[in-house]
RNA sequence: GCGCCCGUAGUUCAACGGAUAGAAUGCAUCCCUCCGAAGGAUAAGAUCGAGGUUCAAUUCCUCGCGGGCGCACCA
């Protein structure tokens, strides 16, 4: 509906005049209104009218009359210009009505369509092998898997990439710490089969003594240039701590319900690191300073480092070799790197090597960056200083309040689908509390919060999809849904307050999906159905459906099955199941 | 010292330069003889400070104050 009205306002306005046009909360004010008379007004003055807000009005006034009469399909029963200078707009019923109907037909052409509007890689979760992931993982791998479902919802061709942290130095600790485990003949390690808490084990207290005792250090660099010349054991090793890690990482994807296209982590692009270090000097754009190779950035302090004084690769280096890898391969228009704000100045300079190198082909290359998880107390969670909380351990609690709820509020039900309800609304509940909340602040992990299953919590919505899914199988029970039906206008639908402000509030959703394509900030989808359920229940206690007479029976079904049909299509798209019972 | 992010009701969060700053959760009051009360309805409660740009500033700029996180050979 948006963009329809943009493209009257242009065909009237010219073209290159930038302004918005919004739905508005006031019904005094239209459905829909736009400044583009202060933005007209403000370009004509440009610098000698003093009193612009009267021209504004005025602009506004004629652009109103010449939108109305140019619009012949009788799309808008009113456009009337407001002080100081605002457009509002009063759809029609027809129009209304028109993009009711769009709101699923959209869906269907964009898949027909998949890769018109470009390609996306998305780069999230690259959780570090050996550490069993925590909370601080959480953010990366639930808005990555967001924004990768939300573009290819929209049409975008759309790849999925862990780029998992199993090449650096962490590798070099570990192995140096579990070689002298076998030193120290601690045999439990060598008796049966390594865990991944064995591994976090290793690497807290090895990293521990290393701070005060620089020949673990030493000892650890050499283990990482070692493996990454290719030595025999260390490599052995490594494949095996990568394989319980996976393992481990695997289980908690499939109860998170996110996949991947690809684990291309950095191990993956080891044999690319020596050709990307020779490029780089070739080329002039990098230098040998203290031993090390690194590339001089115009206006930074540091320059961005690409190669250690022991030869060995950093992940910068991996990091360009990505850039040229996924170039090679899949020609995007946008790669998205979903990462915490710490790495902003990584990938900064990162880009801007990966200019000066020529890597890229013009495409957009963006940090999608978030605040981190905090602890309650406001400072970091970090691994080293063994303030890790589990994400399994999270989940689980999550789960286990959640079956709480379930158990009192459907004592009717088998356990095991009360299990199976509770599974879902757990998970459900985390991933909403981290999406619902703008990505660059930092976040306080708080356990009450976390758990939420009321207010505006992925239950609530849940809870109202499964309430509209259950008028829609009544209605099928009792008199059997026809088909005839479902072809009928919803205009007896269109009488009463909230009927009208919850139909709206549905032609929304393909703008706001429209807009994280854009701005890459999955909480617009949240908010927009925490105020489309909110919508949706209003509507539920004040208009009987089942109960109402035929005409408006037929039309309320159809807004409660089409509202239950973008339910449903958004908490998927934000990764999270619509049951049809809980 | 430099860089990135943040500062909005008691608390946790919205507001793409627009009209009366929205929610959730505490707290208070009402609603299950009516399609599912994980719900609905009502009430109280907020923009860190000082300048500036603009017809219009929570939003942009400058300077303070406060919090978080980073600043070549960890990732």
């Amino acid at each position: 509906m948006r963009n329809r009205i943009i493209e009257l306002i242009r065909a009237v306005a010219g073209g290159k005049i930038e302004f918005s046009v919004e739905p508005v909360e006031n019904p005094a004010f239209g459905h829909y209104a736009t400044n583009v008379g202060m933005r007209v007004a403000a370009l004509r003055a440009a610098g000698k009218s003093p009193s612009a807000n009267r021209t504004a009005f005025e602009v506004a006034r004629e652009l109103a009359a010449k939108i109305k009469a140019s619009d012949k399909e009788g799309f808008f029963d009113r456009v009337e210009a407001a002080p100081p200078g605002f457009i509002n707009f009063w759809l029609s019923k027809r129009a209304i009505q028109e993009s009711f109907k769009k709101v699923e037909e959209s869906r269907k052409s964009q898949s027909a369509n998949r890769g018109m509007d470009g390609t996306v890689v998305i780069d999230y979760s690259h959780p570090n092998i050996a550490k069993p992931m925590s909370v601080a993982h959480l953010r990366s791998t639930i808005i990555g898997d967001a924004l990768y479902r939300i573009f290819k919802f929209a049409g975008w061709e759309t790849i999925s990439d862990n780029h998992l942290g199993d090449w650096g130095k962490q590798f070099g600790v570990l192995i140096a710490a579990y070689k002298e485990q076998l030193i120290t003949n601690n045999l439990k390690l060598i008796t049966r089969k390594i865990t991944i808490e064995d591994l976090l084990k290793l690497y807290v207290d090895y990293s521990a003594r290393m701070k005060t005792d620089p020949t673990l250090d030493e000892q650890a660099r050499k283990e990482t240039k070692k493996l990454q010349d290719g030595d025999r054991e260390n490599t052995k090793i490594w494949k095996e701590f990568y394989e319980v890690s996976l393992a481990e990482f695997k289980k908690i994807y499939e109860i998170l319900g996110v996949t991947f296209d690809y684990y291309w982590g950095e191990s993956f692009y080891k044999d690319m690191l020596r050709g990307v270090v020779e490029d780089a000097l070739k080329k002039g754009v990098a230098k040998e300073s203290e031993g090390a190779v690194v590339i001089p950035l115009e206006g930074f302090e540091t320059p961005f480092v690409i190669q250690k004084s022991d030869e060995a690769f950093l992940y910068s280096t991996t990091d360009l070799a990505a850039i040229m890898h996924r170039n090679k391969k899949f020609k995007p228009n946008l790669v998205l790197y979903v990462v915490d704000n710490g790495q902003s100045l990584h990938f900064t300079q990162l880009f801007k090597a990966g200019e000066l190198l020529g890597l890229t082909r013009g495409e957009k290359l963006v940090h999608v960056k978030f605040g981190l998880m905090l602890g309650e107390d406001m400072k970091k969670l970090s691994t080293r200083a063994g303030k890790h909380i589990v994400l399994e351990a999270v989940l689980d609690e999550a789960v286990k309040k959640a079956h709480e709820v379930v158990l009192s509020k459907r004592p009717d039900l088998s356990e095991n689908e009360r299990e199976k309800i509770a599974q879902a609304v757990g998970i459900a509940a985390v991933k909403y509390n981290d999406l619902s909340q703008n990505r660059q602040s930092d976040i306080a992990f708080h356990w009450d919060k976390m758990l939420n299953l009321e207010g505006n919590s992925a239950p609530y919505l849940m809870y109202t999809y499964a309430r509209f899914a259950s008028i829609l199988r009544e209605a099928r029970e009792e008199r059997g849904e026809r088909k005839e039906e479902r072809e009928q206008g919803i205009e007896e639908s269109l009488k009463t307050e909230s009927e009208i402000t919850l139909v709206l509030k549905l032609i929304q959703f393909p703008d706001v999906i429209q807009r994280i394509t854009e701005d890459y900030f999955p909480h617009h989808l949240t908010d927009y159905l925490f105020e489309l359920a909110k919508e949706a229940n209003s509507f539920y206690h004040r208009e009987p459906v089942l109960k109402a007479e035929a005409d408006v029976r037929t039309a309320r079904l159809q807004l409660v099955s089409r509202t239950a049909a973008v339910l449903k299509t958004g908490l998927n798209l934000l990764g999270i199941e619509a049951l049809e019972k809980m």
